[in-house]
DNA sequence: ACAACTTCACTGAATATTCAGTCAGTGGGC
DNA sequence: GCCCACTGACTGAATATTCAGTGAAGTTGT
């Protein structure tokens, strides 16, 4: 019988979206309470479910906690390309792949994941990668912008693949601070501090960038 | 009498002694197993002592290991101090203060520590306050080096606060990921690319500051 | 179309383990 | 003789994982 394909939702796709919530509440878990704080019976309150279920989806805590991430990561994955590909002049996508860059608040979710997960990753090769790949996509990102605007005209460096690399670090430097609520860094001087930079090396008037965004 | 002050370990000596030791073997167990997997009874088999003497010496757990960070972070903090306000010019110092920050190895110790401490920070008042005071410390060594610099004549900034900032936060983006051993990043490369990122906010022509270490 | 049978997502209680913290006791040095 | 650093067995709580059982949804045979 062809029933089954043509119901609205198969077993499949139920087995599919129960796991998606579960994951989605592993991750508000992890936000308030941290990696490695995190218990199986929360992420099983968090979702009204029994503790059982959890195990009978992910085998481990471990295997949860880690499909969690690998999500996230080709998520924001995801959000990176279509920054960086998008429409408008190199400048335009430069400006909008940093101010991706900047936390969004206090607690950003996506930062206070990754920096929980760069610790684990320290112990973790599984972590480890995950983290990286999403690393290596803002980088690459990062990197195509610039290249486009060597090609353009517009921007003006002979090691476009170094800019991107201390870019990208400058911003993790600076997330990191803006997340841990560090003394005298807000958001806005993060964006700052990355205009700077950027303009520095790429050989643009000050306020180039600033201006881009209007 | 005062035989007590004269002997060479004292009793509070030795205790201060102790505490020292349970300390340095919290460190190498962190080191190994990361803050949140860290187990009493790992610290006690470390020093070859029982696990009550753990509690003897500190309330909680926790104490021990905030202990243990704080110590840790003072250090540090000595260290930037003794680097930044040493001898040489400005451009001696720079450079001095910047390869401190570079990771001696793929699992250097300091920094190994303190990405597990941003984590912990995330959720920990006591820790962020802690890492935020080492992290402050060196931003404030750079800021003095790069003012020198600046008075000197040697550096040309009109903001020597921000590119201390800048810098900073850089270093952690590069420790971070030479600590995470990213590929395509070495201890030399990020040795370089502070060198080139200084350099430019600096208005030092290209190469000075590779010419000061020699 | 219906009954019998199978599958499987899910429950909730049991199990097993891991640990932080406690405490009564010990012994060496002042 | 008294401190007090130290031991090590013990307790109790926390919590990951297991598992027997349940019922609804789906399948098969007639």
């Amino acid at each position: 019988m062809v029933r089954a394909s043509e119901a609205r939702t198969s077993r499949q796709e139920q087995v599919e979206q129960r796991r998606a919530e579960l994951l989605e509440a592993a991750k508000q878990v992890v936000l308030e309470r941290g990696l490695s704080h995190t218990r199986v019976a929360d992420v099983a309150a968090a979702t009204r479910v029994s503790g059982g279920l959890i195990h009978y989806h992910f085998a481990t805590k471990d295997v949860l906690l880690t499909e969690m991430l690998r999500t996230e990561a080709e998520r924001d994955i995801a959000k990176a390309r279509r920054l960086a590909t998008g429409t408008g002049n190199p400048l335009a996508r430069l400006d909008r792949v940093m101010r991706e860059f900047v936390p969004s608040s206090r607690n950003d979710q996506t930062w206070v994941l990754w920096i929980d997960a760069w610790g684990a990753g320290l112990r973790d090769e599984t972590l480890r990668t995950i983290s990286e790949e999403l690393d290596a996509a803002w980088n690459e990102m990062l990197f195509i912008v610039i290249s486009d605007g060597v090609a353009s005209g517009d921007f003006t460096t002979t090691d476009p693949r170094g800019v991107a690399d201390r870019i990208s670090a400058l911003l993790d430097g600076l997330g990191l601070r803006v997340t841990l609520q560090r003394p005298g860094i807000s958001r806005k001087q993060m964006q700052e501090h990355a205009r700077v930079i950027a303009e520095l090396e790429l050989g643009l008037a000050p306020g180039s960038l600033a201006d881009a965004a209007t």
